[in-house]
RNA sequence: GGUGGGUUCGUAUAACGGUUAGUACUCGAGAUUUUCAUUCUCGCAAUAGGAGUUCGAUUCUCCUACCCACUACCA
């Protein structure tokens, strides 16, 4: 059976969206699970939208999500230019292609399957005005091609000229009249549509000698013998279109299998998700963090604290289901049970808090040695004088509370650091009268205990407290306001086993000196 | 407007003609705890509407409604 080849080809017109990376994410399951390639490729034929960055960005993003092509980018993210044992197929821009596309719209013409049009983009434009003041839509197609300035149309001679002279003209598809044509798509079955409802596509750009998307799209498919192309929604309806290429062609053998992929849709009201939805309910919607021409900041994931991994699990889980209950799954435990007929039909909504949650569920499956290098590299001098063992006690009893890594210093900062200051509200509750005779008698207790130790502590305070008929609540409240300066965090008899004896007591001295 | 796609708890989804319509997130209640968090238990909550096919429709067909995409010499 021939090698299934699944590329994912995105436009580098800005930052590759979340979007963009589930359906590369896809691509790369689909591929790798049959023991195909992943290859990437760059559609950049629109000279006009090109952004700075954006191919770097897009090649960056994929490999901070650990989807490396197998084909199309080099060990170091570089897009191939010339053809080798590893990149067969080379070069892997379509705007270093542009040498190859011409001669296939022209074997088209010459076929009889498209046609020289040499109206301005100025015609056109006040064609489409004229029809929308009358409530209509001015189509290139099948009824109006007559009637405009094509190969169709004019003169042989005329022709001639205009290809010679002019600089304006385009290829357009002559689309075949009352055709039905049929279509297979692998996630959402069969579908038919006439051919009259299509319109007579650009294929070919005499002005900056580029193809538009779907001749480059179709033309670079077959010569790199793609097998399966698994895009978003929004191209499902120029597959007719796409169809009709590959049988003007006489490339129907060879034609891909077809999946289109439904969009991400915002957590509230209605549409597809957009870089404001982020902005406004506060989560990222790009995988790394990207600055625009303007200054403008948009988050990334990467930046916001979420792991890879979690990312990629959650954007697996955004369409597609296991058919069991799993769902965390790691790169290689999706190859293993990814399959498009698992893939929903219907736009998913994403979900913030869900997003949230699976990073709290990798941040918690994180090897204790990776959260203390994860840790250190937040806090840097903060944390540099303590430690592995002494983080890794601190990070093990909190992580629990945490759905990212930089969440963890809020949590733990009085681990690092004494109090400071004493909340108010927790003062005003426990540091009675009655109590303030007590702790001075609880300190010189603490400080016999031996050895120090979670257990021994637990039991002597315990014992002490009860036999001396002390309130149970206030006395330990106070131990922790003392020694955390909040009513807040793990028990007692954990922290003073991490701080030390000796901190324990220096820190309860320094409380009643403070608080009198 | 036209063409195509879609529609199960608030959200993601399961149930590929027969279930008390399941699970996860969120939310609520309770238990545990010296506090907070965790954990555990319980709970709230859905088949868009209408016809039809069938002994039986979430599931198949049609209609309506709503949502989405496309309708560029952009991808």
């Amino acid at each position: 059976m021939k090698k299934r080849r699944v590329r994912f080809a995105p436009s580098p017109t800005g930052p590759l969206h979340m979007g963009g990376v589930r359906t590369a994410l896809y691509n790369f399951l689909y591929a790798h699970q049959a023991g195909g390639d992943f290859i990437l490729r760059i559609e950049d034929t629109d000279s006009t939208r090109f952004v700075p960055g954006a191919e770097e960005y897009i090649i960056e993003a994929l490999r901070w999500c650990g989807i490396y092509p197998d084909e199309g980018v080099d060990a170091e993210g570089k897009v191939v230019e010339t053809p080798s044992e590893r990149h067969p197929y080379a070069p892997y821009r379509q705007s270093q292609r542009r040498g190859i596309y011409r001669k296939y719209a022209e074997e088209l013409v010459e076929k009889g399957c498209a046609y020289y049009a040499f109206d301005t983009a100025e015609e056109l434009a006040s064609l489409r005005a004229a029809a929308e003041a009358e409530k209509r839509t001015f189509t290139y197609n099948q009824a109006t091609r007559g009637s405009l300035r094509n190969s169709l149309t004019l003169p042989a001679d005329e022709v001639a000229r205009l290809l010679e002279e002019s600089t304006a003209w385009t290829i357009r598809f002559k689309t075949p009249e009352n055709t039905v044509i049929k279509m297979d798509d692998l996630i959402r079955g069969h579908i038919e549509v006439n051919s009259d409802t299509l319109d007579d596509k650009v294929l070919w750009k005499r002005a900056d000698e580029l193809p538009t998307y779907h001749l480059a799209n179709v033309v670079d498919d077959h010569l790199m013998e793609i097998t399966d192309v698994i895009r978003g929604e929004e191209w499902l309806p120029s597959l007719p279109l796409h169809y009709l290429l590959y049988d003007a062609f006489g490339w129907q053998d060879s034609r891909p299998n077809f999946a289109h992929l439904s969009l991400l849709l915002k957590p509230d009201g209605k549409g597809k998700l957009s870089k404001r939805d982020g902005d406004r309910l506060g989560f990222p919607v790009f995988p790394l963090k990207w600055v625009n021409a303007e200054g403008e900041v948009s988050r990334g994931y990467r930046e916001d604290g979420y792991y890879p991994e979690a990312f990629i699990n959650l954007l697996a889980m955004l369409g597609w289901n296991p058919g069991t209950e799993q769902e965390l799954f790691s790169l290689d435990e999706l190859v293993q049970a990814f399959s498009l007929d698992r893939v929903v039909k219907s736009g998913a909504r994403f979900n913030p808090d869900k997003a949230k949650w699976f990073n709290q569920e990798y941040l918690r499956m994180r090897p204790t040695e990776a959260l203390i290098a994860d840790f250190r590299a937040l806090n840097g001098e903060k944390v540099a004088a303590f430690s592995d063992a002494y983080i890794g006690q601190v990070l093990e009893m909190m992580k629990e509370r945490a759905h990212f890594a930089n969440e963890l210093w809020d949590l733990t900062a009085f681990f690092f650091e004494a109090p400071q200051t004493y909340d108010e509200a927790s003062v005003a509750k426990f540091w009675k009268d009655e109590v303030k005779e007590i702790i001075p008698k609880v300190r010189e207790a603490v400080k016999a205990i031996e050895p120090f130790d979670k257990e021994t502590i637990e039991t002597a305070l315990h014992d002490l407290i009860t036999s001396n008929e002390w309130p149970m609540g206030k006395v330990m409240n106070t131990l922790r306001l003392f020694l955390v300066g909040v009513s807040k965090g793990p028990g007692i008899a954990d922290m003073m086993a991490i701080f030390g004896k000796e901190e324990t007591l220096r820190r309860i001295d320094v409380a009643i000196a403070k608080l009198g």
